[in-house]
DNA sequence: TACTTCTATAAATTTGCTTTATAGTATGCG
DNA sequence: CGCATACTATAAAGCAAATTTATAGAAGTA
């Protein structure tokens, strides 16, 4: 019994001929009879008594197409499934990300590929940088996000790691802000204003506490929280400065909209960090999750390169 | 994709290995590597990254898994199921009787007919003899069983009939009745002794009656009924003797077993009359109700023969 | 390194499907 | 009735697919 025989034979039964079966399936009519004779001779039971130069249908034979039918059907939906797995329409992500991302950027970066594809189902989890870690060691998300503290560091074994190289390249200030006039903001700008910034064990804050050392200038910290967006709300109160990265400029950009009350302008000395992009090092992804991880990389990298230069250009016209 | 390609997929996948399931399968190892390498190339779709000269299964190979497992059990009991209604186990049979038979041989019948089938369904409808002709005329219905009357004509156009000659050729009456000694009733022994028959209409009746009236002897009717059963209490009771058919007297057998208080003789002359067993014409039937429809014919030979020559061998030891 | 085990590939073979050609049979029509 | 048409079955030839044999390369293990 074959997929062929049933063909055959589900389509004998719909229009109660072969000429008109081989017909319809594009062969002909002795390779009809050909597949109906195989199946009787396989099942070793005979399916339909010839008379009159006709085929007549057998009570068994009402049994196997439902059977067939049935099966066939199953088997075209798994083929069409195939093909939409195959073309990304279809399937599961599921991604880890710390805090900050999680709130606005990823989330957009997701809405934008997930568009095109009305199949896919997605699981957005966000938990701290360590625990984003040993979530994806257990290697049962696709894509995760984490700050690559020196603490944490990269357990190769299980979980590959892209490292992004952030710079907090840029200030975010009031949109009529004294400052939003230059089309370079330094250190010294900022010496002893009040400032927003992550939490002190988080490397943006210890290696912008150190620039502001370095260039004896007075780092006089006024907001801390665990990422920019809270943050975000005293800026704009005009309450403080923050040095930010450009992802997280993007993130506000993303969720004010048309209504941003904030300037972002590129900012001197680069205060870099290490982020990470992970995935399971135990199993492969599917090809929906290395699409959207590859997608999530460029965004990122589209994104690092072309907020700063919006933030210069936003200078030289303001 | 077909179910060469699902089969050797599903054995790669649970063996994790082209050369076990190759063996598995009793093929070669490089025919299951190239329907593998077909399969993915049907779907378009890589199914495994091969890496240290192993394959190991991508997401997408579990999905499809799932769903190839299933298929090919449902193939596989769909192959189990033809198969037992090849080999009559299984499957439905409804048979329409006019009332005599249903109450004790035909239920016997098909009981024996059942006992190795355990799969085998069946619906057994009891109607007047008119009615099973209709009945049986809706094809909906394996065997029929009537009388045949003159009045209901066998409708060939619809229903295949078999007819069956049945002689009237025993006399039923109490073990201990003096007529229990002959070897051979005959009418003069009945003259004018009260009897037993079925109702007016019934061929028997009316041959009966005939041979009686042929005979110059007395029929003295006490008692009518529509089929034998009813009939033989007024007889248990020695309130009558009936002439009946071998079928009827088997029926009696079988509903009182080992405490039969009736013996059955011998009786001249033979009141014939006729029955019929039906099958529909516009249909085949399935090959569970041909046999059936055979094992019946043979058992009413059988019983039609047999219960007569007990009859004799009974008298002649009484 | 040698040995074993695994997978992929090429070429040859076998198997089975499909077509072409043809014969037999039923059905409708003038 | 004879003719035309439509149907199915079968045989033979052609073709495509699956399978085997043989072999090479990669990886793991002693």
């Amino acid at each position: 019994m074959n997929l062929k025989q049933l063909r055959a034979f589900r389509e004998v039964m719909l229009t109660g001929s072969v000429s008109e079966a081989a017909r319809n399936l594009y062969r002909t009519q002795p390779a009809i009879s050909a597949l109906i004779a195989n199946l009787e001779e396989d099942l070793s039971c005979e399916l339909f008594f010839r008379r009159g130069g006709r085929l007549h249908p057998v009570p068994e034979a009402h049994y196997l197409f439902e059977g067939a039918s049935d099966l066939l059907s199953r088997i075209n939906t798994l083929e069409r499934n195939m093909k939409s797995l195959r073309d990304l329409e279809q399937g599961e992500i599921s991604i880890v990300s710390m805090p900050g991302p999680s709130v606005f950027l990823v989330p957009e970066l997701i809405r934008r590929f997930v568009e095109s594809r009305s199949g896919v189902r997605v699981n957005l989890i966000t938990r701290s940088s360590p625990q984003v870690l040993d979530l994806m060691a257990t290697q049962q998300h696709d894509v995760g996000l984490a700050d690559m503290h020196s603490a944490a560091t990269p357990d190769s074994a299980l979980v590959n790691h892209e490292l992004l190289h952030f710079g907090c390249r840029l200030c975010a200030m009031r949109k009529d802000d004294p400052l939003a006039n230059l089309s370079e903001v330094t250190v010294e700008h900022l010496d002893g204003k009040p400032m927003a910034a992550l939490q002190s064990d988080h490397e943006s804050h210890i290696n912008t506490e150190a620039a502001f050392r370095k260039a004896g200038c007075a780092f006089s910290l006024r907001f801390q929280a665990q990422y920019f967006i809270p943050l975000f709300t005293f800026v704009e109160a005009g309450q403080a400065y923050s040095i930010v990265d450009p992802l997280s400029a993007e993130a506000y950009r993303i969720y004010r909209k048309d209504n941003a009350e904030l300037a972002f302008r590129p900012f001197k000395p680069t205060i870099s960090f290490v982020a990470s992009i992970m995935t399971p090092a135990h199993r492969s992804l599917s090809n929906l999750a290395k699409a959207f991880y590859q997608s999530l990389r460029e965004e990122f990298r589209r994104i690092n390169t072309e907020t700063v230069d919006a933030a210069a250009a936003q200078a030289e016209l303001g």
